[in-house]
RNA sequence: CGGGGUGUAGCGCAGCUUGGCUAGCGCGCCUGCUUUGGGAGCAGGAGGUCGAGAGUUCAAAUCUCUCCACCCCGACCA
């Protein structure tokens, strides 16, 4: 491709509207264009990244079994009407002509088991894994950094339907491992870690996530033994949370008028927050609970629902706190509460002398102790975890880190198969549902997380793999004719042997060449200019600009295209440390 | 949905407090000449419903009200 007539609107100043460097970069480098909130058009050069992303991940996944499908993102209501997700609140709808309902496809798993029910009745026919590449739609509470959390968004997934659970877990180790070798392959470093399976449901789940300090998710990750978990998920070992052997001061009473918050109650009382500990009100399956975390924490309502065997938990209404509790919300404590099941966070043990709510408006009681003020019916791990506890899997210590979720794998079960009648007749003459998996793979989420991962201050830095182009020529002085020709030579070559190379021969000075080939992110550039006329090229690797080599003319096709190999060798020795 | 912020030329911004003449600046864009190793110089030029609507006023980008869009934080997140 030649610069002069390529599509590829850089931008010289950072448009306002973006804080994250990814989609500044995305924006100025003319790879994305917005439409509306999260709706994104991808430019040539933006599309050219997602198609090599996209053929990267159908090759691992053919390798990994897949079969690609096309599934139609307009569904009808009543296929989200059988698995109860019609009423999910991201979930774009829309009507016909006629008046009935449709709903804009977020995810394919009740057309891909309605697909499945129809025509695959016997095991002989199993395992089987239906893949697509498709757009998503998704009416997102908060879009967020370009194409990192859109409404709209290209997304791989895969189901695979098996006889039972081993077969499963094969399945699924198959997909991880494809997922695993495609980040690697797209020059991107990444953690597995569990997470909650949130709306798809189901029983064991993992996500690939890019650490980086813009990701919105939050990762405890420990260093000993590879724990990591996303902090929504993440358990915290009951280590080192001793009885204080602080000595015990008498409790008080103060008044503490309209200290409701954390905050508000602390600093009334020139205290810290890891002084105080909260008392949550809920209601756990019909009957009222207390959950004690420290004041600086976070209640986990998840771990909290399945660590003490919670079906439905609810918070507590006003109205019922204070029936309780006899005082407004906000003031609620341990101490004293009647009829209510206490359960606390393993951290609390280690408190002494801590300031609660005193059940009585306006009023807290300060050194509160366990077992002299209150008792505790239950000890468990329900907080959300934080840099510096104790791993649950070994004796390390978690480290908080920020990232990008680029991938998401879930063992379901038979939670679509079952209320959707999805069932084959196994070996055993028995009919049973089937049991599935699902994986999603976030394409153009790709190009954030990768160019949040890879830059430098003039711009992305891409891997060969996913690069829009392998290689940039620039011609420096289309005008002088020893330069143009070794360019156009140099071009010719590098396209005969099939690699993807642009030439910059635009009338434009050569800064803005230097600029633009370092913003949109080539991986090796070569330089035509002065020393044309002496025969020599210059070659240098995008990451390491300072580092040019001067190569003759002659010889120049060949170093050119050897660099782009060993780039290439590297990303697929990387992937290769994944297998099953 | 709660909190904060922003809407003025393609992009980045000033002007608004204290209403007033033809709405400015930089970049980009067009034409010509010169220039060509890190976002060139000179000269000329095009480009605006000041987010929308209503109101106050002799007069509104500027004051008031309503609405809309977008961004950030939180909630949420398949």
């Amino acid at each position: 491709m030649r610069a002069s007539q390529l599509f590829f609107p850089t931008l010289r100043e950072i448009p306002a509207e973006a804080e994250l460097a990814s989609h500044r970069l995305l924006l100025r480098g003319g790879f994305i264009r917005k439409l509306s909130a999260g709706v994104y058009s991808y430019l040539p050069l933006g599309y050219k990244v997602i198609k090599k992303v996209e053929k990267i991940i159908r090759e691992e996944t053919d390798a990994a079994g897949g079969q690609e499908l096309l599934m139609p993102a307009l569904q009808p209501a009543e296929l989200w009407q059988e698995t109860n997700r019609w009423e999910v609140d991201t979930l774009f709808k829309l009507k016909d002509r006629a008046d009935r309902w449709h709903a804009l496809g977020m995810t394919h798993e009740e057309v891909i088991t309605d697909i499945v029910r129809h025509d695959v009745r016997s095991y002989r026919e199993l395992p089987l894994n239906l893949y697509q590449i498709q757009t998503k739609f998704r009416d997102e509470p908060r879009p967020r950094g370009g194409v990192i959390r859109g409404r709209e968004f290209i997304m791989l997934d895969s189901y695979t339907f098996d006889r039972n659970d081993e077969e499963l877990d094969l399945s699924y180790r198959k997909m991880r491992a494809a997922f695993a070798r495609s980040f690697a392959r797209c020059g991107i470093d990444f953690l597995i870690v569990e997470a909650e399976s949130g709306a798809i449901g189901g029983k064991d789940n993992q996500e690939f996530t890019v650490i980086t300090p813009a990701g919105e998710d939050s990762i405890l990750h420990c260093k000993e033994c590879d724990y990591a978990a996303n902090a929504e998920r993440c358990e915290v070992a009951d280590r080192g949370y001793e009885p204080s052997n602080e000595p015990a001061k008498p409790i008080q009473a103060v008044d503490t008028p309209g200290a409701k918050t954390v905050e508000q109650v602390t600093g009334f009382l020139k205290t810290k927050p890891e002084n105080l500990v909260k008392t949550l009100i809920y209601v756990a399956d019909g009957k009222p609970i207390a959950a004690l975390v420290r004041g600086d924490r976070e209640l986990n309502e998840a771990k909290f629902s399945r660590n003490l065997d919670i079906y439905k938990l609810e918070m507590a209404g006003p109205e019922l706190i204070l029936e309780l509790t006899g005082a407004e919300v906000g003031f609620s404590g341990p101490v004293g509460l009647k009829g209510v099941r206490i359960v606390a966070d393993y951290e609390v043990r280690s408190m002494a002398n801590f300031v609660t709510g005193a059940n009585k408006t306006d009023t807290h009681y300060v050194n509160v102790n366990i077992g002299r003020d209150f008792n505790v019916d239950e000890w468990a791990d329900i907080k959300v975890a934080s840099d510096q506890d104790p791993c649950p899997r070994c004796e390390g210590v978690l480290q908080a880190e920020r990232g990008i979720e680029v991938g998401h794998i879930f063992k379901l079960g038979t939670k679509y198969s079952e209320a959707m009648g999805a069932t084959f007749l196994d070996e055993d003459g028995k009919e049973k549902p089937f049991i599935m998996g699902c994986y999603g793979l976030g394409v153009s989420r790709m190009l954030a997380a990768v160019s949040e991962a890879r830059r430098d201050d003039d711009g992305i830095i891409w891997p060969v793999s996913i690069a829009p182009f392998e290689v940039v020529i620039l011609l420096l002085n289309p005008l002088d004719e020893a330069q143009a020709a070794a360019a156009v030579r140099i071009y010719e070559e590098l396209q005969n042997r099939g690699i993807d190379v642009l030439l910059d021969e635009r009338d434009e000075r050569s800064g803005v060449k230097f600029k633009d080939a370092d913003l949109i992110g080539i991986p090796v550039q070569v330089v035509v200019g002065r020393l044309a006329s002496e025969g020599k090229v210059e070659m240098r690797l995008r990451w390491d600009k300072q580092n040019k080599r001067e190569v003759a003319l002659n010889e120049a096709t060949d170093e050119i295209a050897a660099a782009v190999q060993a780039e290439k060798r590297k990303l697929l020795d990387e992937a290769d440390k994944y297998t099953v």
